[in-house]
DNA sequence: GCCACCGGTGGC
DNA sequence: GCCACCGGTGGC
């Protein structure tokens, strides 16, 4: 919403949510797109990260709740070395209000191009993948890729081969370190560092990444489409369907294929935290080593807790960016957490370097 | 009845 | 604190 207004140019995709159960396609906008990417006719569909989308049939605007894959390689600041990182750019739904009903783009499969008839209620609606986005190694510049398929292909091997914004030219045949980044932080959507290094599913198999509403125990989840149509969701039930289905195994599919590891939201609140063990109480509300309850960090003032827009300002761009992207992660311990349960407008960031995720947001 | 989503726990 | 796993269930 106006966020996205705010930020001229970060990019919009649209997205199309999936309100309560149901996934409504999504699209990215093209000339948002175009825009960011300064090539209009790059953008069918194909260049969104979900793939699916497809040329701007349906846009919906983004509001909030786009989420943005990215991966990068190494910050200026922190050069994990080896570490790249991925991030993810969520758009929050809710924000808007709902209206549109943007999908994960870059999770739907597909090859399931399955309509939604039903839901045209209110429902809720839940965060999903508006981008993938990588990190120049060198500049440090956010590019935008262009399907998830890429995407994972970048991700599997990005490690010991980082991403370079000559990369893209296998779609951006112009792109340069010199041409701007296409994607910056702006408030509007959320980000999330991805894991590097996760390999690709076998042929015919779809890793789908469903991203929790905002104050779940946990961000996000990760499942396994068979080509059966047979969805799995843990290592035990894959072994299990391998087992029950040779067939994929003598056709060279194994465990090493799948993971299950979910990115990271930088909003460190995003994610509900689980309650303190509880400790045995102690009389009057002291803790168990004396003090008041409300010193206890998980207690944390709601205080911290900073809006969306005015942190939002952390981009992603230029190694000043990174820096300053790290930076306060970096330094910031991560622990305190505000309350929950506002549900933001924006945007949730994830970084893939699990090693130095950082929460772009805190003052 | 199914299943997408969420909660929650055990183990590290 | 994180991860892996899986049970429960509301909404369809």
């Amino acid at each position: 919403m106006d966020e996205a207004a705010a930020q001229p140019r970060s990019l919009k995709l649209t997205i199309k949510f999936k309100r309560d159960k149901n996934i409504s396609n999504c699209s990215t906008t093209a000339d948002h797109l175009n825009n960011v990417a300064g090539e209009p006719n790059d953008l069918d569909g194909s260049h969104l990260p979900g793939s699916l989308a497809t040329s701007s049939q349906d846009q919906v605007e983004l509001n909030s709740s786009e989420v943005v894959e990215n991966h990068s390689t190494e910050n200026e600041e922190n050069p994990s070395s080896g570490n790249s990182q991925y991030q993810l750019v969520l758009y929050d739904p809710a924000v808007n209000g709902g209206e549109a009903n943007p999908e994960p783009i870059g999770y739907r499969p597909p090859s399931f191009p399955r309509p939604h008839p039903f839901s045209n209620q209110a429902p809720r609606v839940l965060p999903s993948v508006g981008a993938f986005t990588v990190q120049c190694a060198n500049c440090f510049k956010w590019r935008l890729i262009p399907t998830k398929e890429k995407y994972e292909e970048l991700r599997e091997h990005i490690i010991e081969q980082p991403f370079l914004c000559e990369t893209a030219r296998e779609w951006r045949p112009e792109i340069s370190c010199d041409d701007a980044p296409d994607i910056t932080q702006d408030g509007s959507r959320l980000w999330a560092i991805d894991k590097p290094n996760i390999a690709q599913p076998p042929p015919g198999w779809q890793r789908l990444l469903r991203i929790r509403g905002e104050g779940s125990s946990k961000f996000a989840d990760v499942y396994y489409v068979a080509p059966t149509g047979k969805r799995l969701r843990s290592m035990v039930e894959i072994q299990r369907f391998l087992n029950e289905h040779p067939r994929y195994v003598e056709e060279g599919v194994s465990l090493s294929q799948f993971s299950f590891q979910i990115p990271r939201p930088l909003q460190e609140n995003y994610v509900r935290k689980r309650p303190a063990p509880a400790r045995a109480a102690l009389p009057n509300g002291a803790d168990a080593h004396g003090m008041p309850e409300s010193l206890d960090p998980p207690q944390v003032h709601p205080i911290a807790w900073s809006s969306p827009h005015v942190d939002t300002d952390l981009q992603l761009s230029g190694p000043g960016l990174s820096s300053r992207y790290f930076e306060t992660s970096a330094f910031k311990p991560k622990k305190k957490k505000t309350s929950s349960k506002r549900r933001y407008n924006g945007d949730i960031v994830f970084n893939g370097n699990e090693a130095n995720v950082e929460e772009p947001r805190q003052i």
